[in-house]
Order: structure tokens, then sequence, then C-alpha cells
DNA sequence: TTTTAATGAGTAACCGGTTACATATTTGAG
DNA sequence: CTCAAATATGTAACCGGTTACTCATTAAAA
């Protein structure tokens, strides 16, 4: 590869008129700049970043950090916060967490060492150490903090809205699938579900499922027929797990949505693609890390940012798995 | 951050020894090196990976490739890739190319302003000049290249696997989508399905899909039904085009898989828990990610590896959109 | 005991850029 | 025409590491 020097002895100039030529900066007369264009387009010369970003103590890398891109919700996030970056010419330094603290710390770590200027991260302790303590501007996605930049979806709203629709649509003996202890918005959704469903004063109840994993959500919802049966409204933990249960519900022979009715939550692009479609609570996950992405953008340019905590609305998506009303 | 400065000082050492014992090279004394590592502890320094790579001309850093992320094929493969790779320590930057040369071009760009190691890639053409001039090793993933190393399923093959078991289980005015032109991938089983249909002498047709997307896969499966509405199978050109066929097929109210079969490409997760659950061609995503991390490390390693074109094999899985036959 | 090899540690150049500073030339106001 | 300001360019230090080289000390072999 050329380096600046090369490109300098090309055009008879120094490195830093090249420098200045390549940045934009300082005085440079018109014919040197040609020269020295002409030099960069024979050379093909383009800078390298390594060295910028040692010199300026800043990359044009962000690190970012989700659970399990095999989730097909963060893919999603995961385009909104590539689209944007791209716009604005940084690139991503990219890591699965599993939910995982040490793979967490891990990764921030990895992240700083490569001069990172800003990091997305979908964790469930935004309060940790590891975020406190880094220098550099964070923004959590999918997950909440009080006092630092974050966007998020309501889930607790979403999953009172959940539990709204499925009772005003006539379940009377609703099962919720509470979702992996550990992660903040699957307890959020719960709550709010449960919220709704104590002062409706209809029956429910709770089964567990401890993660987000395919083989997890298919047997989760084995287990929550063969527990109960009789159950007439399924609130799952999200669309995987939606699907999960309807699929064993069709096993079982049961009627969708007019035995039983049941409502994911994600609206995960496969939601509309099963069937029958599925009635979820959506949140805008693309635009979620767009969001993310432009929040981040506007603290590391500015140092700081009007809205900080960017709240995103989640809506209920009727389609086949609850019945019509209107 | 603490600097190798800072620490030098702190254990009253030159930076050469500091660097001597973080990277166990030359000869330290025991006493000095426990006085070196415990300055680190207390200054919790991790060294600059930046700086590093700016004198080795080569970081830890590997360039990852893929067409669209929101697919959900590819979020395997990338998992595959992500953690063989954190394995070695190697971090990604990532990057979504949507099959666009352009897009292409520009992220390996930016990926060799970085000093990356290494590059996976999946693109449509491998010989292009991006790649030939590159002086750091590139594995294709899920591309084929004769002359360069890659990992990839036989889809040809499986293109055949899937038309003779259509043709087996007794679909006799069978439906090919052909799938985007440009993708080579869906261009090689959709010849493969085409050779034996060809030569089974069995009615069939061909419907064109222009890309992979989700709302491209409804829009042609209405098509298809519109256009063909007496086939009795169909071959998709991936999963989520048939999950999209299989949905609309129920909609009509077309019995599956007795009136109708389908089969489709890829087994992404989301094929076993559709209902009914569906039949297809399975690419083992994971274990080629992996493959292609593995080879590229064997490759930056070694200089070569023994075996530079790793072709895995496809299989059918027998579900539920197809007759049974045994 | 002498000689040589192995061990231990510091100095400084280098990686490829950026930029503060110095210097030279041109321009324009008075 | 003079002189300050604006323009144009080069020199060299710096970013934070790595490593070739030098020199001193110690251990081992002769």
């Amino acid at each position: 590869m050329a380096t600046i020097k090369d490109v300098a002895n090309h055009a008879g100039v120094s490195v830093a008129t090249v420098s200045r030529v390549i940045n934009d900066t300082g005085y440079v007369h018109e014919n040197t700049r040609q020269k020295v264009d002409e030099a960069i387009r024979q050379l093909n010369y383009s800078p390298n970043e390594v060295a910028r970003s040692l010199f300026k103590r800043k990359s044009k890398l962000i690190g970012l950090l989700l659970p399990d891109i095999t989730n097909p919700y963060f893919p999603e996030l995961a385009r909104g916060v590539e689209d944007r970056m791209q716009e604005s010419s940084y690139r991503l330094i990219f890591g699965n967490s599993d939910e995982d603290e040490h793979k967490e710390r891990d990764y921030i770590q990895t992240f700083v060492q490569n001069n990172v200027v800003g990091v997305i991260s979908s964790t469930n302790d935004p309060n940790a150490d590891t975020y406190m303590k880094l220098k550099i501007p964070v923004v959590f996605l999918d997950r909440t903090s009080n006092d630092m930049p974050s966007v998020y979806a309501d889930g607790r709203e979403g999953g009172r809205i959940a539990a709204q629709q499925i009772l005003a649509r006539g379940s009377r003996n609703v099962t919720i699938q509470q979702g992996p202890k550990h992660v903040r918005p699957a307890q959020d959704r719960y709550q709010g579900a449960l919220e709704i469903l104590e002062q409706s004063g209809t029956p429910y109840q709770v089964v567990q499922t401890s993660s987000f994993s395919y083989e997890q959500a298919g047997v989760s919802a084995k287990e929550l027929f063969q527990k109960y049966p009789d159950t007439d409204g399924v609130i799952a933990s999200n669309d995987i797990a939606a699907v999960a249960v309807l699929h064993e519900a069709l096993r079982l022979g049961r009627q969708v949505p007019d035995e039983l009715q049941i409502i994911g939550f994600d609206d995960i692009p496969l939601s509309s693609l099963v069937y029958p479609t599925l009635s979820t609570i959506h949140q805008p996950a693309y635009e979620m890390g767009r969001e993310a992405a432009g929040l981040l953008i506007e603290i590391m340019e500015n140092g700081y940012a009007l809205h900080n905590n960017i709240q995103m609305p989640v809506s209920f998506i009727q389609r086949d798995t609850t019945r019509k009303v209107d």
C-alpha cells in the first residue's frame, strides 16, 4: 500500500502538504493541490486509518454489542445501526454478548483498545462498572437507563397492551410466559401484562422460559400445554416463543384463534409469514437501531444530546392469532 | 487510559521491558516481571491495539462482509464466524453489502485502511479486482471460487435433491422459483433443480424472484399462485420464499402437503417452527461460518491451507410440507 | 581463572499519519 | 513604496506501541 510519503515524493511536496490536501485543512495552492490529487490517483492512495487513529486518539469505529444476532429481532437493530453509521462513515466492530457479563466486558475492552469513538450496547446492566468508567459515549439500545443515553421501546406498556387485547378479545384463562429472568426487556413486558391481568381479576398463570433460543422455544411451548391444557390465551415472551406455541397448538389440534389466542412480542418479519399470521406487539426495531446510532453520533459530535432517552412507541398488530373486534 | 510509558515509570523500568513482559518475548528477570505485572494491575493497563497495529502493520481485526444480516440465513453464518474468531481472539468489522458491488468495494477499502489481517466475504464476484488485488487473505463464504479459498454448500446438488424429492413424493406439475439472477448460490440451486426436472420429463414452470426480502417473498408467492394455480409442488428459492408460499397456499385453502408440496432451501431455524413444518434443503450455516473462520485463520497463520475449498454437504430435511415416503 | 555464552535491560528508530511552529512569498492597505 | 496580513510550504515532534542494537552482568565451559 502506498503511504503518504510515497504520495509526497511522487508529487514533489512534503507529507504535511499532502496531509493538508487530503484533510482540506490549512493553505494549499491550487496547483499544488492538483499535483497531489494526481499523485493520489496514480498511486491509488488511501490514508491509513490506524495511523490517524493513533495520533488523534480516535478512530472512525463504533463498538456494537448485541446479545445474539441469531435471534431475528437483533439483526433488525443491527441493520438500523449500520445504515445510520454508514451515512456518517463510521464502521462497526461487532460482537455477540450472549447476555454474558464476562463476554461483554471482554468486548468493551477490545473496543477501547481499538480506539472506538462510541459504543452501542444491549446490556442488562447499564450501570455496571464497565460502562460507568468508560470515557467514550455509550448508547444503550433496547435497554433502559435513567441517567445514560438510551433508545428502547416501552416494554411495560407493550405488556399491558398485550394483556388488554387478549382480554378484550375474550380469553378468560391466560398464560403468560415470563421470559428469561435476567433479561430486562422480557421482565418489563411480563410486568406490564401481569399488571393488567391482576387488576382484571381473570384467572391466569405464569410459565418460565429460560432463554430465547429456538430449541428452548419449542420445549417451553410443549411444557406450556402439558401444564395448562385448558389455557385459551397465551402472551408469549417474544415472537419466536409465540411461533413455537402456535406450532404446538396446531399440532395438538387447537383452533387458533377460536379456542386459543396467541400474542407475540417484537413483530419480527416472519410473524407475518407464518400461518395463521401472528398477532403481536410491534417494536420498531430498525428505527430503534437508527435512532441509537443517530443519538450516539449527536453525542460524539456535540458532546451532548438534546434528548438522551428515546422511548419508541409499541403497538398492537392485529393479525390472525387473535379474534377480530371492532 | 494508561500507556506503556506510565507502566514503565510506575515500575521503574523502560518501555522496552514492559513490552517484553506483555508480549512474553526476550529476557526478563522474574523480579522485574513481577514489578511490571503489578504496575499493570494497579494502573489497569491494557495495550493500545492501534499502536501495535501501526507498527506491525497488522491488527487483530477481520473484515466480514455479508449481503444482508436481516436475512435469517446470514446471522447463522456470522455467528459461526464470530465464535471461531473469538476463540483465536480476533474481532470483526462487520458490514452489509446488499449484494452491491460499490458498497462492497467501499467496505473492503476501509477494511484495508484499518489493517485487518483477513477478510471473509459473500460476494457474487470473487474474481473482481477488489479481491484479486488484495494483499491480505480472503475466504469466500457461501460462494465458490476455484482458485481462491472458499467455504460453500453444494447448491447445485441441493437443487437436484429438492427436485428429486418433490418428484419422488408425487408432484407432477412443479414450479421452481429462480431467485435473484445475480446471486450465485440462488442460481446454482436453480440449475440443479432444472437439471433433474428436465431429464425427468415432467412438466414444470419457472418463476422469477428478484430479491430475498420479506416483502418480495410475499409478493412472489401471490404471483406464483396467480400464474400457476394448478401447481402441485413448489421448489422455493429459499426458506423465506418457501414460508411465504406456504402461507399463501394455506390462505388459498390448498392442502399442504396433500395437494401441494413445498421445499425450501437453507433450513433456517424458523423452518421447524412454522406450521406445518417446512421440508427443506439443509445447509450447515453455523458450521460453514466456523469453517470459513478456521480456514482464514489457518491461512493467516501458516501462509497457506491444506484444503482451500471446503464444500459442505447439503441434505434433505423431511418435514411436513412434503408427503411421507419410506 | 579465563573465555564465552546466556541473561537482563535500556536507547532510539520506526510504523504512517497530524499539526505546531518556522520560514518564505505574495497580496493589499495606507 | 512600505509593511502587516494572508497565503504557501516545509521541518520535526508526537501518538503508543515494537524491536534492533548496545552494553552490562551473570552463569557455564574450558
